[in-house]
DNA sequence: CAACATTAAATGTATATACATTGTATCGAT
DNA sequence: ATCGATACAATGTATATACATTTAATGTTG
């Protein structure tokens, strides 16, 4: 179904317009199926990507500051969303040596093993997009996402700024 | 930046997985600018939303079924929704002649003025995206997008193809 | 028309989230 | 070394959300 049949509206102002209904139309349509995917493992999506990150990063800790850097979105409350990972032992918490401010997350080895088993089953729901789109639209798409993103702004001194 | 500079990972898996990423970071980038532009007049998206749903359904009412068949992301308690908007006296509320079970709701002159005034001011959020993307661009992604969620295979221009 | 199923909307409740604030620790300037 | 500024994480609180249940009205079937 095209964008405009799902939410039955004839037409749009404008290309840019429809673009960004669909963006966000598109997204809670895949968050949805991200979600139930992870229910029966007992992890929210936050949940998940943060372990995602940890287990990019093993042996190795980062912090809570790090974690926030590289989540997509980046929440406030990191802190009681590795609270809950702790809870269930998927992840360690400890003072970071070096400042104590800080501390040290880093993957357990039961979290290895939750994201290796959700990795055999997540084929499955991913495996549709890996279907629809060629690798070239994937590309492409990714390449449209982040042109929508850019700021081609630059500051004094001629470097690219952030809006 | 792209998104591997924005969330500091390398490479990914494949282009599809990248592009699942690049989509879920890209929509909390707009939805965040979105929520930011819409803060100075008190309505959070999901209102915005509504209240545009019902504008386009203006002088007529419609249930709150009907809402919810037109919003990006189909929330279970789009009741409540409408409870803010009507305690803001931004649309009538008034149970259905035809089906007592049903409420008809519509927007009020003073929700349209709103919209109005947001309408004014929205050009300034939207215009970067616009800038960004050609028209042809624009049309592209969308068509991308509905192949992403599209059940039934689909040909190189995102239309239906028959088995 | 009586009994049951279905539908629309509202509500109860646990959890999640945003936003502001707090408690420490570290940094930087004097 | 001391004072103030900044940084990291945790916490308090109001609001938002998902999910299940409830209430009331309408359909359906024998």
């Amino acid at each position: 179904m095209t964008i405009e049949e799902e939410i039955k509206q004839k037409t749009f102002a404008s290309p840019h317009h429809k673009v960004v209904v669909n963006l966000i139309y598109t997204n809670n349509w895949l968050v949805n199926r991200h979600a139930d995917a992870l229910k029966p493992f007992g992890l929210s999506i936050q949940q998940y990507n943060v372990l995602r990150i940890l287990r990019g990063q093993h042996p190795n800790a980062i912090t809570v500051n790090a974690i926030i850097d590289r989540m997509l979105d980046k929440m406030s409350n990191a802190s009681r969303l590795v609270d809950k990972l702790v809870v269930k032992e998927l992840v360690n918490r400890v003072e970071c040596p070096k400042d104590r401010r800080a501390v040290d997350v880093s993957i357990t080895e039961k979290g290895l093993d939750l994201l290796a088993e959700i990795d055999r089953h997540s084929g499955e729901w991913q495996a549709d997009i890996v279907e629809r789109l060629s690798d070239e639209e994937a590309e492409q798409l990714s390449g449209l996402l982040d042109k929508i993103r850019s700021t081609e702004s630059v500051d004094c001194d001629g470097n690219p700024v952030e809006s």
